[in-house]
DNA sequence: GGGAAGTAGCTTACTCGTAAGCTACTTTTC
DNA sequence: GAAAAGTAGCTTACGAGTAAGCTACTTCCC
């Protein structure tokens, strides 16, 4: 009835990669399944599926907590990426929903609605480009500000507050070294 | 007509916290938008965004690489999550719909979607259950069994080639340490 | 200065997930 | 041993993204 094999022992030397679960380190869901890989298909590497299985689910637990932090605002984390892109430009909050859209990796049909949602929510305004009249400029509304500068307090005490719970300052800084370098292959 | 503006040089300490795009490293897209917080709103801290961002991106583009190895076989990322968890549970590779999409953290509903396109394509089987008649028992055919083993080779030496290619060995397993104790946090 | 090519934003059709509700069956409890 | 509660898998309604195609406008280039 186990919903999976539970390996009882991270075996000392599983996989041809090395060190895996390290002596002390307590093993967790993604050593479960390395290991279980390694008892199956002896010959595939552990290390990088193990660095991006964490990869992958820290990023969903994340996004989870986000969304959360984020809905005591009433917006979603799609919601609140476009609102911050705009605050971080600094004044006057305006950029084209091109300019959104590709700084978001999102197609304009998405950027589309996510505007849309936005603009019923009072927290931004469309408005015709002087310039161009193929074009719109996006801006923050006053409501929207406010509401950008609250929310991007609490999701970044969020992950401040995991972030330090798990690392020091040192580790920090460490793992975003080897992040900046693995992001950079990519 | 940028996309944003461009911080050119990621100030030697812009940020209340420490070290962030040390005098080596190169700026990527993240030293951007942590450097654009920091014009405008200083009193945020520029680490926790700096970690968590270039997890996101990371994970985003390793699932796109990710997608393109398994289209060769003709399956997305789900589907393969799927037929990897049964092979990897060992012989006789059969597991129940509900082992399966509490392992993959999916609804009952998104697993029938998966497994029906599955057992359309005729990488797997369902079959009664003989000791439940409410439960199902889902199980890799030869054709399955056959596909799972090539594509995960082919997608490990994907992340592996990644992974290699920006970090050695011991800076892998560094990171993957780092890693471990941030998912333990969440 | 006029036609070709490019760009901006929106709409439509489709995909793939969730949430909630359904039926069928099993387990618990009195 | 019958009623209540729980569990398994499927269906339906809905949400939010993509890809492709549309119209309107601008820029290039001869």
């Amino acid at each position: 009835m186990n919903a999976a094999k539970t390996p009882q022992t991270p075996t000392p030397t599983p996989a041809p990669t090395s060190a895996e679960p390290l002596p002390d380190a307590p093993s967790d869901a993604v050593d479960a399944i390395t290991a279980q890989w390694a008892a199956v298909r002896p010959d595939l590497e552990t290390v990088p599926m193990a660095v991006y299985g964490r990869i992958y689910r820290i990023a969903r637990a994340m996004g989870e907590r986000m969304d959360k932090e984020y809905a005591q605002f009433g917006i979603g984390r799609g919601e609140f990426d476009v609102i911050a892109t705009l605050r971080r430009s600094g004044e006057p909050y305006t950029l084209s929903p091109r300019q959104l859209s590709a700084t978001l990796m999102l197609t304009t049909g998405g950027m589309t609605g996510r505007l849309d949602k936005l603009e019923k929510a009072g927290l931004l305004r469309r408005s015709p480009d002087p310039t161009d009249r193929r074009g719109l400029r996006v801006s923050l509304t006053e409501k929207g500000l406010a509401l950008v500068d609250e929310s991007v307090t609490a999701g970044l005490a969020a992950q401040t507050e995991v972030l330090t719970s798990a690392l020091n300052a040192d580790e920090a800084a460490q793992l975003s070294a080897l992040l900046r370098k693995l992001l950079a292959a990519h």
